[in-house]
DNA sequence: CGGACTGTTGAGACCCCTCAACCTAAGTGG
DNA sequence: CCACTTAGGTTGAGGGGTCTCAACAGTCCG
């Protein structure tokens, strides 16, 4: 890969932070460039987990299947995230499925090569178990907030947290800035479908937010903390 | 600390797997004992993270507890698992309240000590790595029965769960082998007292299990593996 | 022996899921 | 370009699983 231009890439990076220029280096050399178009699946549940990414640019939606056909999204990759680390790091199989929600651009390691990386460069293995951390904090806080919150406020909460990862101003509020759909929205909340049609129109038809196709624009972000925080 | 009985205390604790003869010796200079009674407090929801620890023998509880008072119990943490791993390494506050269920005897290294041991010893990066990994991913397996399965189903799964992280077989069958309320186990899987107690009571009659006093023994394991898998 | 904690059980209400019908927007192929 | 298909979204009606409220019983502990 060339260097100059992986440097940018990889700038900005959480789980390459405070490395040093060769070992950045070491780090680009043992990666490839990886496109994804919409649609595309980067890996399956359960498959032996052989590369690790980190997404450049584009969105990646992570999903479990339940024996039974149903789904959930465990969460959404934004630009500078990693995906696929707990696999390769002694999972037996990925944890989930990952399907570009847009056309994507990810850098990939091989399982061996991210292992060896680690090896050399402690500090990797250190972002890494911050950023795995981080993650397991939030899903306790989403395990808390589905034993203890009604739809209506994890629902609320669900779009917050949206906004705060991938919010874009536009002219009438924030816009979440990649084709969701009221469906994804449910298995995000544990609910169906319709009872998060339901109530988006509800706030639409009080200017909370704005709908549409794959689409939600929040007009007014503080009510919605007003619900999400049962104020 | 006395290195013959450390190194035996450190026997079979995943975190510290392939290290070497000196590595382990390193790892044990940097702790301290620490004993803990029945009811004692670890470490407090937010307050900055100051060590980490493993325990050797006992029980300790993980909660969070919500602004308005309700209580989520994150995880049971038994001999052989760390606590505050996560807290230590990046997060800013304790992700939870950890209290002993037992009298119980942790290792306990400062936040500094762990960070340099980590430096040092790339390999116990990695295995937190896995360790947290794996929790990570029982957190989502958490989440997904939470947003598919009706209660009983999580009532079963939770208590296959304790099963196999704290069985210990009994006359009638398997037994939990630590003190557990009605409450905690609602707690675990987002419900009331009240239903757990109806549900428990239901399978009492059906010969499943046999209840008592912050008691639960399994004597029909089979019979709930088939409840939660809804067969 | 009284108080606190834990567990049991009943009755009623309500949130939300399920089922169902229909609508609109975005592709698709001739 | 237009009929057709498909995916996503909206809305209504009804039923049921759980929560809430409430009262009481058993057990542990100071």
């Amino acid at each position: 890969m060339d260097r100059e231009q992986g440097r940018l890439l990889l700038q900005g990076v959480g789980l390459f932070k405070g490395l040093s220029r060769e070992a950045l280096d070491d780090v680009l050399d043992a990666g490839r460039r990886h496109r994804i178009a919409k649609g595309d699946v980067l890996f399956r549940q359960a498959d032996p987990p052989e590369a690790f990414y980190v997404l450049v640019y584009g969105r990646v939606k992570v999903t479990q299947d339940t024996p039974d056909g149903q789904q959930v999204v465990v969460r959404f990759i934004g630009p500078g995230e990693m995906m696929g680390c707990v696999a390769v790091c002694g999972g037996n199989g990925y944890p989930g499925t990952a399907t570009a929600v847009e056309d994507s651009l990810a850098i990939r390691w091989t399982a061996g090569a991210i292992a060896g990386l680690m090896q050399r460069h402690p500090t990797i293995a250190m972002n890494a178990l911050g950023a795995v951390g981080g993650r397991l904090q939030e899903a306790q806080e989403r395990i808390r907030e589905m034993s203890t919150e009604k739809v209506e406020r994890r629902i609320a909460h669900a779009l917050l947290r949206l906004v705060r990862q991938a919010g874009r101003r536009v002219e009438r509020g924030v816009e979440i800035n990649f084709p969701i759909s009221r469906q994804d929205i449910a298995e995000m909340t544990g609910t169906t479908l319709h009872t998060v049609s339901r109530t988006l129109s509800a706030w639409e038809s009080q200017g909370l937010i704005e709908g549409g196709r794959q689409r939600v624009v929040v007009r007014n972000p503080h009510g919605l903390v007003t619900i999400a925080e049962d104020l």
